[in-house]
RNA sequence: GGAGAGGUCGCCUAGUGGCCUAGGGCGCCGCACUGGAAAUGCGGUAUGGGGCAACCCAUCGGGGGUUCAAAUCCCCCCCUCUCCGCCA
């Protein structure tokens, strides 16, 4: 990810307050600048360089083209000439290369700037947008809501335990009833998606190469959260946000084609280093889960009102399967280097009384699309300009199932099934074992 | 995995060190011709960077090298196709 050059010449004050807001230093903005200059300059005396060594080298084709002897003393001359200039390229790119590496290293560490109504301020800054549905008491007035992971165990649909032996901890075992639900979420999201919400569905590779982590931003800076295979130099997506947006990677929109939204399945694997103890219990937070993401291509101008329409399709499908949720817009320092905007969905999970994560909605503004050189034409035979990007779950498997499984547990032990899910389930409850 | 053939402008193609500062065709855009169109003719049709501008620079799958000069020669890598092997 990396702040655009023109942005930074243009507004230099507003990304300064906008690195400020998201906890940077301000003094690398000015830095930035004062290396582009110098850049700017360097690149403008190497051009001419390589103007005048072009040209000589021409003349060394024309001279002996009309007869001049190559190895005569006109030819020797426009030699000189050209290698003179060569060298003193060579001595020019040679800072460049210094003065580039240094610019580009601190163009990375310039976030994009939030957008002005966004909170100011770490986590005690998010605001709560809206809030849906009655959050249901773990304790009820005749019998006690379980956590999602007994509730599961007992029905025979997860088993951690033979995860943990056969892979990891942190690799959960969905078999029966349980692993059926995975299957009905992620076909069921997918036909929202793809239906009303007019989607083209994608079924990218859920292993990439480097330079479509680097094109998201895995690279460099979450390569510690990715599994890698470093004998073919490929690395197992955290998110299908990193295949499906890497689609469009150095390719124009021709005019008129945008939006393009897609919605794509993928398994998704994460190291989560260091995470381990009692927030984790159970399946909320997991090395492999599943995830249908939503991945929007807008015109610039779109991309605010993008961002509400994405997260209220992760909205509809909470509310169509009965689970409370809120919404947050994340304070700056809340939302992440690359977004200028930021919602979570957070779902209610009544047997663990939290809120969880199951959907974080961005819009990315410029900022991806200028790393992979996404553009878009806006009129036939227009300068191409860099699209706006946005993503979105909808949703992240392991958390909704987990409300699921805590919100519409009964007393005597069953799951009563979704009304949404049931076509795909083929029952309207679950019984434990006999 | 092995052998061979390829990767050039949106598409097809020419191109074997300097008239390549990449030619031609198709498509597309504009103009002319037409009542309107077809056909035809003329012109224009990549991306990025720099410059008020004329214009200049970079890019022929990617990277490195040889040379005054590389689409062209050399090395490494990637991808596609054909055949062989293996295989859910």
């Amino acid at each position: 990810m990396s702040i655009g050059l023109t942005r930074l010449r243009e507004e230099p004050d507003r990304v300064r307050q906008g690195a400020i807001d998201k906890g940077e230093e301000a003094a690398i903005v000015d830095r930035a600048l004062e290396l582009d200059g110098r850049r700017r300059q360097l690149l403008a005396e190497g051009d001419a360089l390589r103007a005048e060594r072009n040209s000589a080298s021409r003349r060394i084709g024309e001279a002996v083209r009309e007869g001049a002897r190559p190895d005569g003393p006109e030819v020797a001359a426009l030699k000189r000439a050209s290698s003179e200039a060569g060298a003193r390229i060579a001595a020019l790119d040679g800072e460049l290369a210094t003065v580039g590496a240094e610019l580009d290293e601190l163009l990375l560490r310039i976030p994009n700037p939030a957008d002005p109504d966004v909170p100011v301020g770490g986590e005690e800054a998010n605001e709560v947008v809206r809030t849906w549905g009655d959050r249901l008491r773990r304790e009820e007035p005749t019998w006690t809501r379980r956590p999602h992971w007994e509730v599961a165990e007992r029905l025979g649909m997860l088993d951690l335990e033979r995860g943990a032996k056969i892979t990891g901890s942190g690799f959960p075992v969905y078999r029966g009833h349980g692993a059926a639900l995975q299957r009905a979420l992620i076909d069921w999201f997918l036909a929202v998606h793809t239906g009303e919400n007019g989607m083209t569905e994608i079924w990218p590779p859920a292993v990439v190469n480097a330079a479509s982590a680097r094109g998201t931003g895995q690279i460099p800076d979450k390569e510690e959260l990715m599994y890698v295979v470093p004998r073919d130099d490929l690395y197992l997506v955290p998110t299908a946000e990193v295949p499906v947006t890497n689609l469009h990677r150095d390719e124009i929109f021709e005019a008129g084609s945008l939006p393009v939204r897609y919605a794509a399945y993928t398994p998704c694997f994460r190291r989560e280093a260091g995470a381990a103890g009692k927030e984790t219990r159970g399946i909320l937070r997991v090395h492999q889960f599943d995830k249908v993401e939503m991945v929007l291509f807008e015109q610039p101008a779109d991309s605010r009102a993008a961002l509400e329409w994405l997260t209220e399709r992760g909205e509809i499908l909470l509310r169509r399967l009965g689970l409370a949720y809120r919404v947050l817009l994340l304070a700056t320092r809340e939302m992440g280097f690359v977004q200028a905007r930021k919602y979570d969905l957070e779902v209610w999970a009544p047997g663990v009384e939290r809120w969880l994560e199951v959907s974080s909605c961005s819009d990315f503004g410029d900022y991806q699309a200028r790393r992979m050189a996404i553009r878009y034409r806006p009129e036939p035979g227009a300068k191409p300009v860099l699209v706006h990007t946005l993503n979105g779950s909808g949703l992240a498997l392991p958390r909704t199932v987990a409300a699921i499984l805590e919100s519409y547990q009964q007393a005597d032990g069953s799951l009563v099934v979704p009304e949404v899910l049931r076509p795909y389930l083929g029952t309207a409850r679950i019984e434990p074992p006999a």
